[in-house]
DNA sequence: GCCGTTTTCGGCCCGACTGTTTTCAGTCG
């Protein structure tokens, strides 16, 4: 049992890129940026592939990198790091990150002010030191100030749910001007990023209609203050969460490029750019040109711009450079589960517990808003008091009004379900006798946050009726990081037929992204679930649909994508294994 | 610091905007 390392090692290697930038390094900068950023993605802890050997293998990651992390493992400290610390002020390093505030910036101000931290600087910024040096100016130092006062309110990005809701609505109103071509959300939004810093818009129009877009979104009830305009963008601060949007305007011949562009990731541009590169082309917003001839190729769809560059398209969930530009150079990329293939909800809350609405009105929703074959009231067990968790007696009692209900509906629309909680030691707080009465089991952690929980998970898939464990890691996006767990869960899901939950709750997202893709990798079967304490809570679905793309996820590796005949048989099967009664 | 079907040396994605200039540097995405 470990504590992961990656994410400590991730931010020494992106100090280091700081100071190397800070130095004007700018390429060892950029070396060290990508190495933090490979590590911080990797699905496990790096001390198992330095263990396997397969740290050697990792692109981006060289032997003097290498050198750093086994150093860092056996002292818990890289003496380049801590010669390079005392190149820079302290506080620097995190002024870096804030807009406005580049290595040169920086530099210049220590060297020619004498200014090392953060409380000098700004009164230098104030009183009108930094705005006399050469090159500087009033309304630099301005934009510095506001970029640090934006900075210090944007620590905390908005989570995906909020940034979706408000990127629809301004693109609800863009779509009223019958001059726009296209349109659509890129950036990290439209990879559905579980947090978002910026939202930004992309827009395709005639020429002469540019300026009547922009002047249209700069003037939006909803712009609090105008940060840029030119002739192809505009940023703004929004009034909601004092969010910056950004609207990029495109011609529609290059409305694929742009797009492709714009989405991002980075990380995958930058390597999308040097495989065109590799094969005599350049690739830029405005299109793909032959590099000699400067011959325009493509650049109106983005199918165009991967495929002349010898990819498929790319789901935008998949672009974080994570092998996907492999895959997609080999025709290779899977086709990804979709919203319109989930056929039921199999986790969620009703009065009987925490839930807001009675089951009987959560089925009459359901089956007047969503085209779901089934779907399961999974309410709290006993052990999770807060909640009024269900008794064995309250179980049996729910399920003869389920039954009601279903004779009541013509079919077994609601299938009789629970959230079972998981004891410290691993049982369960309801016995086997009445889990054997229900259609469907969750299984989930409540209580003792602070512990690697590999074994008590590990201890409830080998309960025979546990059909899924629930939102598997814990976590809470922001506010608490999910307890450690090692891959043995994987395994074990595999080998006892357990499912594992990609909770839809906006803050909870879990399975996160990356874990998913590993469970694919085991061919572990997933269930995307809401759930859901209130009608408005079902829409979560969306993103967790979204969520499991990031993992790369199929149709097939989604059990609630399948019939409810076909669940049973998943359940029945695991049973069997256990010998008890189907 | 990383990487290699032209390379173990010499590259490392590309362009817009801003503020400061009067042709550009720095920053950003």
């Amino acid at each position: 049992m470990y504590q992961n390392i990656n994410k400590e090692l991730a931010k020494i290697f992106n100090n280091m890129s700081h100071i190397y930038e800070f130095l004007d390094d700018k390429f060892r900068a950029l070396a060290y940026a990508r190495a933090a950023q490979i590590i911080e993605d990797l699905p496990d802890d790096i001390r198992n592939y330095v263990a396997t050997g397969k740290i050697n293998d990792i692109r981006g990651i060289g032997s003097h990198t290498v050198d750093k992390i086994l150093e860092y493992i056996k002292t818990g400290k890289i003496q380049k790091y801590e010669e390079l610390k005392k190149l820079i002020p302290e506080d620097f390093l995190d002024l870096m990150e804030v807009p406005g505030f580049g290595p040169k910036t920086l530099k210049r101000i220590y060297e020619e002010l004498g200014i090392n931290n953060k409380k000098d600087l700004i009164e230098a910024l104030k009183d009108g030191r930094v705005a006399k040096l050469k090159g500087f100016g009033e309304k630099k130092v301005q934009n510095m100030l506001k970029g640090l006062e934006l900075y210090e309110a944007s620590k905390n990005r908005l989570i995906l749910w909020e940034a979706l809701q408000i990127g629809e609505t301004l693109l609800a109103k863009l779509k009223q001007l019958k001059e726009i071509k296209n349109i659509e959300l890129a950036g990290s939004l439209r990879r559905r990023k579980e947090t978002i810093g910026d939202i930004d818009i992309l827009v395709s129009c005639d020429d002469k209609d540019r300026d009547k877009i922009i002047n249209y979104f700069v003037n939006l009830e909803d712009v609090k203050e105008v940060l840029a305009k030119g002739d192809t963008r505009a940023s703004v601060i929004i009034k909601e969460k004092d969010r910056e949007v950004d609207l990029r305007v495109l011609k529609p011949e290059e409305w694929g490029s742009g797009l492709q562009y714009f989405t991002g990731s980075k990380e995958h541009n930058v390597h999308f750019r040097e495989i065109a590169k590799q094969k005599g082309l350049k690739v830029s917003e405005y299109g793909v040109f032959d590099a000699k001839t400067e011959k325009r190729l493509a650049g109106a769809t983005e199918e165009e711009v991967y495929e002349i560059v010898g990819m498929q398209w790319i789901p935008p969930e998949m672009r974080e450079d994570r092998g996907e530009i492999e895959l997609a150079l080999k025709k290779n990329i899977p086709r990804l589960v979709e919203l319109e293939d989930i056929k039921g909800d199999l986790h969620c809350h009703s009065t009987w517990t925490d839930g807001f609405n009675k089951i009987e009105e959560i089925a009459k929703f359901l089956l007047e808003n969503y085209k779901y074959e089934y779907f399961a009231i999974t309410d709290h067990s006993k052990a999770v008091k807060v909640a009024h968790g269900l008794t064995e007696e309250d179980v049996l009692k729910q399920i003869e009004e389920i039954d009601k209900i279903n004779k009541k509906l013509g079919f077994e629309f609601i299938k009789k379900g629970i959230e079972v909680d998981i004891m410290l030691d691993g049982s369960l707080d309801l016995p086997d006798e009445i889990l054997a009465k229900l259609d469907w089991v969750v299984a989930s952690i409540h209580t003792h946050f602070n512990r690697d929980n590999t074994d008590r998970i590990i201890k409830a898939m080998e309960n025979p009726y546990v059909c899924v464990i629930g939102h598997p890691t814990g976590r809470t996006i922001g506010v608490r990081e999910g307890y450690p767990l090692s891959d043995e869960i994987f395994k074990v899901a595999k080998e006892t037929s357990t499912a594992l939950e990609i909770n839809a709750q906006p803050l909870r997202m879990d399975l996160p992204d990356m874990m998913i893709k590993k469970a694919v990798e085991y061919g572990v079967k997933l269930v995307i679930s809401t759930d859901s304490h209130s009608l408005g809570n079902f829409a979560y679905m969306k993103i967790g649909v979204a969520n499991a793309r990031r993992g790369w996820a199929k149709k097939e590796d989604i059990l609630n994508t399948y019939s409810w005949n076909e669940i049973k048989k998943f359940i029945q099967a695991k049973r069997k294994k256990f010998g008890v009664k189907v």
